[in-house]
DNA sequence: CGTTGCTGTGCAACTACATGCATAACCGGT
DNA sequence: ACCGGTTATGCATGTAGTTGCACAGCAACG
């Protein structure tokens, strides 16, 4: 039920085409909430018919026509309504977690390899994000009132991605305690 | 896919009813994955179509019968097979870093109390894993084979709520210094 | 001159899951 | 005698999201 609202966020932030849209999802606002671009387009039919957003064709020289999106007040009260209604607390849900449990019935040898791919994906995703906050938080005890959310999110991000990797090497030292000192 | 697999894990640790299923989800592994009834039962529709397990109806006394499910030889396949496959990394999708997002366009107080409640619940939860650690394994420096994964998972958790309640500290100390302090 | 890749929008089919409802018997309390 | 709780199984409907496919024009590369 949040696709609406985040891509009300992000509209708030700036007008744009579903494509756009879809852009965003794959940078920086995706690394916590995904959505396809067909996703997208159906949600912003529905948001349009809601009276949340409105569109203009625009025409662009060379390529294909864009839908721009813009949020309107109706939109923007609803954001707001959001926001001040409580968020479902979302518990965990992790098939990694439910593979670890099939330990004594399954590929030993295949899991711990699971282990390490799954390390080294947190590891490249926190680079990722500390590279972001780098780039555009140089300052992180001097920003503006917009930037707070955005840095406190990556600043979540940041803490998962370290606590996986605390965990994985929780799990090897366990699992493989000769593999993981080398 | 995973819920097939986590009803597997939990007929291999014991043979149980769909409703045994359902309270199993309720506790310990519902943590890492949950499941309602309904839909446990339409799995486990499937999962005996499939030939992965069998079903045996038990008259009870007094109480209406039930439907024991138990694995079969295809089924413990099955579950190998499963674990022999990489898992796909499963991304975050937080509803709450949504909203963080939008505290320049939404209610900031109502926000601050939710990450409040937020807070309150990782604590919760942490306690009730710290209380299944010490209660189900009184010694994790000598674990049977068949614990560690129980135990991992469970560390997994704890790990988890840890961050969450540094996170939230973090987002408070951001957002109302002086509430945070007090 | 063909292939690949990017920009751009969208439909159709399917799956997983949530929500609401239905049924049925027994047990304990007021 | 009625009410609520527990045990026990399931259907029916709806929604969010995934996957696959379609169409269309332009640009760059070999």
């Amino acid at each position: 039920m949040a696709l609406e609202h985040a891509i009300l966020v992000s509209l708030a932030e700036k007008s744009a085409s579903g494509y756009d849209l879809a852009r965003r999802f794959d940078a920086s606002i995706g690394h916590f909430w995904q959505a396809s671009h067909q996703q997208i387009y159906k949600v912003l039919g529905r948001m349009e018919g809601d009276g949340w957003v409105e569109s203009e064709l625009v025409a662009q020289g060379g390529r294909p026509d864009k839908k721009v999106y813009v949020m309107t007040p109706a939109g923007r009260d609803e954001l707001e309504l959001w926001t001040s209604k409580a968020t479902p607390i979302e518990h965990l849900r992790s098939e990694f977690a439910v593979k670890l449990r099939a330990l004594p019935f399954g590929d030993f040898a295949a899991i711990v390899d699971d282990v390490r791919v799954r390390r080294r994906a947190h590891q490249e995703r926190l680079a990722y994000y500390a590279d972001s906050a780098a780039r555009f938080y140089p300052d992180p005890d001097d920003l503006r009132p917009d930037e707070i959310g955005g840095w406190l999110v990556l600043r979540g991000g940041i803490l998962a991605e370290e606590t996986g990797i605390v965990w994985c090497d929780e799990i090897l030292q366990r699992l493989d305690p000769e593999g993981t000192e080398r």
